[in-house]
DNA sequence: GGACCCCACTTGACAGTGTCAAGACGCTCG
DNA sequence: CGAGCGTCTTGACACTGTCAAGTGGGGTCC
């Protein structure tokens, strides 16, 4: 197979060596990719401690060092992503801000496009995010603020949309049209639309514009 | 703990016995129903193939027997699983048939209800249901066939509502709106609703109020 | 009636897992 | 130099899913 000229990250090449020679990644960091590659292959089921370790080219304790358990790793990278959708919805968010009272559309279409892109950008983890089985959640207090900041901003999202007022159940209606065309595109039967990427996206953008026009009738 | 007099089932209490005493269900039966129970008590980590055999009177390799595999049994509950949502939709359709015009509002808060009701009735299935990394639905025609029934039901609601007209991303909208709400209800941080599973459903039905009131301004 | 066979189940084994316990190695600090 | 400590290794244990082979009893055919 040929590779792809774009595999190679070509933006790199302008980024000047550091002085200090770049510090060899920390265990701890090959540990956290390592298991974000084993997820990305196989899900949850094929993420073991020790297939962790081996590729971290460590004995298959030394991770016990970095993480009390296998749970910890997952809370780790729930985290972690949980960070992330919550920058990418602030994005989306101060779209909405800066284009006044136009632009509150366009902020729902960017938050879903957000919430969803995110999904579609790292499955395995999202999936993650949302299986307090898997990951034990409740056992760290981190990854429950990490959800906790991401969940803030959906609200504020309600809020900016609505003009400052505020309702649970509005809110829910928000996030499951969200998470749930998240879900059924990961998991759920969308495989009609899966030939390529584009055209499962472009399914999802119809959907959420439709939503978009009832939820927002009034506004430009 | 003293018990509940409804833990009792007193309807049985009314049932002749059958004049053939009932036989004793099957090994294949029992391994089913302790597979039901493990997965309620503590998810598919806890399901281990020795434990279902272990409940069930048997040694660590009886259920081979009758299943090819630990993903042989969840593909089976799962199979059960949609038929169960396929019923509870099909009754939310007639429903709607029956009333006519007027009743389309209805059919919507039904089919809702029935969708979101199973994934409260049965949590581990359902999230079993969605999660193909697990049972390793394609694996198994009868799933997958079954996974088709239901959703050709909900396929049928939009028509239903919608006049006969049918649209993909319309179809989705609704499905992502009902599969969100059962996601976030078991998974997502929808804590502050769970005191009582009333307050649940409460806020559930008022979502989905919201929902059908912006879906069909015009009816009834 | 007896030999046969099939079927449901048991017994035993193997590799792989998460994790506990203890040892070894090198770095830093007194 | 020697003590202490943090990082990693080695070894073990109980548990898992699943393969392979045995066992026993009920039904069938000669």
């Amino acid at each position: 197979m040929p590779e792809h000229a774009l595999d190679h990250a070509p933006e790199q090449a302008f980024v000047p060596a550091p002085v200090v020679p770049a510090a060899p990644p920390t265990l701890r960091e090959r540990v956290l990719q390592a298991s974000r590659e084993l997820l990305a292959e196989g899900g949850p089921a094929t993420l073991s401690m020790r297939e962790v370790a081996r590729r971290s080219g460590v004995t298959h304790q030394a991770p016990y060092h970095h993480f009390p358990d296998k749970a910890a790793i997952l809370a780790e990278l729930v985290i972690q992503g949980f960070e992330e959708l919550q920058v990418r919805l602030a994005r989306a968010n101060d779209l909405a801000s800066q284009r006044g009272e136009r632009g509150k559309r366009e902020a729902l279409r960017a938050a879903a496009e957000a919430y969803v892109g995110f999904a579609l950008d790292h499955p395995a983890v999202f999936r993650l995010m949302f299986r307090p089985e898997l990951c034990e959640m409740t056992r760290f207090p981190r990854a429950v603020e990490a959800a906790e900041r991401a969940r803030a901003e959906l609200q504020r999202l309600v809020r900016t949309v609505h003009d400052g007022a505020y309702d649970e159940a509005l809110a829910s209606l928000y996030w499951a049209h969200v998470h749930g065309l998240a879900c059924l595109a990961l998991d759920g039967p969308l495989e009609h639309c899966v030939p390529t990427r584009e055209t499962l996206q472009e399914h999802l953008r119809e959907a959420t514009e439709h939503f978009v026009r009832v939820m927002l009738p009034g506004v430009g």
